[in-house]
Parts: structure tokens; sequence; C-alpha cells
DNA sequence: TAGATTGTTAATCGATTAACAATC
DNA sequence: TAGATTGTTAATCGATTAACAATC
């Protein structure tokens, strides 16, 4: 067992705040700040200095004690962990509303992810362009996959469809799967799913809410007229 | 503090899973079942029962044992425990590709949510339609809102401008945002903002990624023969 | 130097999982 | 009835938070 090994056994809550780190880094980077500390980022983003300073410890970063942390380094070492310094060619399928804007989405190109072509069925689609790439016919994804060796896949098509979809890909030997369908994808163990599914966000938001309207109603009402009631919302980064 | 309180407490990961069980649970009811056990859920979903028994639990609804739960009271119960069975009306701000997908995408009216007017301040794109609402001008953002009195707002605007329109959403007396930018936005303590960041998706999608290929060369390689690999990655719904 | 900050070890908190009595 | 399933209470697991020595 590698050092390497223990990459993969950061925290899951972890691994979903180096991406807002590495934004703000960024951030400060073209601000021309050379030197971070954990209590700066904390500061930033509303979170607790310890909580950074131990999911910065994760990426195998080291600081320096009353200086902090060099951002250029800090900014190298989170974007190798997230494996965002090598480039993943990527297939999208489903060239519709969703599709497309996946397709426009600029910010992907930081992260590593390059999508180099969509495929649909739509033949009124087949043979355009969406954003600079080519649409391609359903049928030549297996081909083109094969010999492009592109093994990770944008899901963007309608829920009916999504598990016939996710067969071929299997089939075309994917190993990556961006899922922005709501269906659940059965795939083998080997396949790695990601779901991005709208309505989860949208349940958290929506719970978030009427637990904030019921704390404000209730001190209205005067049964609880102390200040405690901002610091009993939920956290804003939990989702 | 009456027994209503008890819904804020449900854990986030059981918020979360809640609109996969109830996505399920409409599957099955549109093929005319009229029960459902635990176990059969986690089955379909790939989880464990308990898990599936201890979040249903939250909603407050109760089963039948030997029988299960009734699928047309689950599906209520589930539903208005998110607040989805009251309507709940939105301004979506940024009419670009992002904002005109969101603005295509049909599963919001289940969930509740009623889009009903975008802003832009793109002048091309003011008094046009945009699957179906109209694109106001930004100035107008403001008197709209206190008279219709909408205090959900859906932020899918450039990162450079989201702080800024942010503070303006505030100002119009917004109590929600759900934010796909990936600017933190701050906002003061009384209004929720729900990040969308696609970047956190691909984050952990890469990681698992990169944690499933390690094992599989490690596999490769011989070190480790028997079967435990495939049991060793990370479960694909845990994001 | 003195003080701020790191990194590590321990304590706490919360979610998941297990065990099992109650029940239709 | 017997057996499957619920709901609750306890045990385990893992992430967050706290404490503190090391250090530039």
């Amino acid at each position: 067992m590698t050092d390497d090994m223990y990459k993969q056994m950061a925290p899951l809550p972890t691994i979903r705040r180096l991406p807002r780190y590495l934004q703000l880094l960024l951030t400060m980077q073209a601000d021309g700040r050379e030197f971070v500390s954990t209590t700066h980022i904390a500061d930033a983003l509303g979170l607790e200095p310890i909580q950074v300073r131990k999911d910065l410890g994760h990426t195998g970063i080291v600081g320096k004690p009353k200086v902090g942390f060099e951002l250029s380094g800090l900014i190298e070492r989170i974007e190798a962990f997230l494996g965002w310094n090598n480039t993943t060619d990527a297939f999208l399928i489903g060239a519709g509303h969703l599709g497309s804007a996946v397709l426009g989405y600029e910010g992907f190109g930081r992260y590593g992810l390059n999508i180099i072509a969509a495929f649909d069925n739509d033949p009124t689609r087949i043979g355009t362009q969406v954003h600079g790439r080519p649409v391609f016919a359903m049928d030549k994804l297996r081909d083109l996959a094969t010999r492009m060796h592109i093994t990770m896949a944008i899901m963007t098509v309608p829920r009916v469809v999504a598990q016939e979809v996710a067969d071929e890909l299997v089939a075309a030997g994917f190993l990556a799967i961006w899922n922005f369908t709501a269906a659940h994808l059965k795939v083998p163990a080997e396949v790695v799913v990601q779901n991005e599914d709208l309505s989860v966000g949208l349940a958290v938001l929506s719970v978030r809410l009427a637990s904030a309207q019921r704390q404000t109603t209730e001190g209205l009402s005067g049964e609880n007229d102390d200040d405690t009631l901002a610091e009993a919302t939920l956290d804003e980064d939990d989702v």
C-alpha cells in the first residue's frame, strides 16, 4: 500500500469543499497575493479554520507555521489531488437544452474536462455544431469511443431513455458517467456513476427555507425573542 | 416546541435521499403498485433497508408491519415533507445558456417550483420569451418582486456579477437564492443560499474515477487478486 | 523574541448500522 | 399461525471540533 493510496481516503465532504477553496485561491492569486492562512480562507467562506486546515492536510500540502501556505503551491496541490492538472476527454450524450448548456459552460477547461463531441438521435441536430462541438448520431458512439479511447460520458438525455443509453455506454467501454438525469442507473460495479440531479438541491433548499420561515414566524409570535434565531439556521455551505 | 419542529431536524443526507425515493415511488405508482416495503426500495436503489426505514421515519409516515407502506400515502408524505405540495413562485436571473436550460427543465412543476419570469441585462434578450417565460430588464426586478411577492430567485448569471446580483436580490426582499454560480455569495443570515456548483460534482467524480482506476491497476499487478476490489469502490449514491 | 499559525492527537458530535421486540 | 416487516433502542463508524505542542 503506497502513500498515494491515502488520496482516496479523504472524506467525501472534504472533496466537495476543495473546489470552493480552489476557486477562492485563484481569485486571491489574481489579486497578486502570495501567501494565505487557513484563518483567512475560513473567514472568506464562512467556515472554521480548523476544518480548512484538516481539509488541506488531506491533499498532502504542508504549510509554514506563522506564515501559512504558499498560494501557487496550494493551488497546484489541490488541482493535482482532484486530477484537474491532466485533461480528461469526454463525450456528451443528449444535445438538448441541458446538454447545450453544459457544452456552453466555460469553466470545465480549468477543471481538466474537455468535451470533444456530442451525440443525439434527433436528425435535426445530427451534423450540426453546438458551442463548437460536432453532434453525431448515436450509432456512431461506440466506434468513435473505442477509436478515440474516450471513457467518460456526460448524460443529458430525457429520463425515460437514460437506462437504455447507460447500457450503450457500458457496452462501449465507458468507465465514468456524469448523470444529469433523475434516473437511477444500473451499471456494473466497475463503472463510476456520479448523479447530478437538480431535485436534490431543490429538496434541500425547500426544507431549509421552510425551516427558516418557521423560525421567523415563531420569533414574531414572541415565543423565542432572543437572537439565537439566526444562529439556529442551517449552514448554507452544507450542500 | 411543537411536533412540527422535528421536521427540520432530519439529517441533511436523509433530505437528499428523499427526492430519489419519491422518483422511484412515482414510477412504481405508475406501474399500478399499491404497497411497497423498505426492502424493495433499498433493492431498487442499492441502499440498505434499515437506512430507507430510518429516512422514511423522519417524514413521520407510519407503515404496516409485514405489509409495508401504502404507496400513495408515502408519496404524499414525502412531498409534504419537502414542501412540494405547495407551489412556490420564483424569478430566474440570467437568461443565458444555463438559465435557458433551467427554464426548459420540465421536472420542476412536479416539485412545486414555478418560474414565472426571467431577468437579464442583455438588450437582445429583454422583451423576448424563453421557454414561454418573459424576459424583463434587470431594473424591473425589484418592483415586480415586491408587487408579486416573489421571494425565491434562481441565479444563472456569470460568476463575476454574482455578488452584485445577490445584493440586488437581498435589497428586493428575496429570502431564498438557488445559486448556480461558482461564486460564494455574502448575504444576511436570514437569506437562504443553496449552492449548485457543477465543479463540486466533477471533483467527486474525478476522485472516484482516479480511485477506481488505481484499484484496477493494482489488481492487474497482482498485489491484490481477490474479489474485494469491487466492494472497495465508493458507493455511487454518496453524492 | 513573541505571537500567529501549523499539524497532530484526543474529544465530541452526528449519521449509519445492528439488534430486537412489536405486530399485522 | 408463522414469517416478514416495522419502529425503536443501542452500538458502531466517521467527520467535525477542540486542545496543544512545535515552529518560523
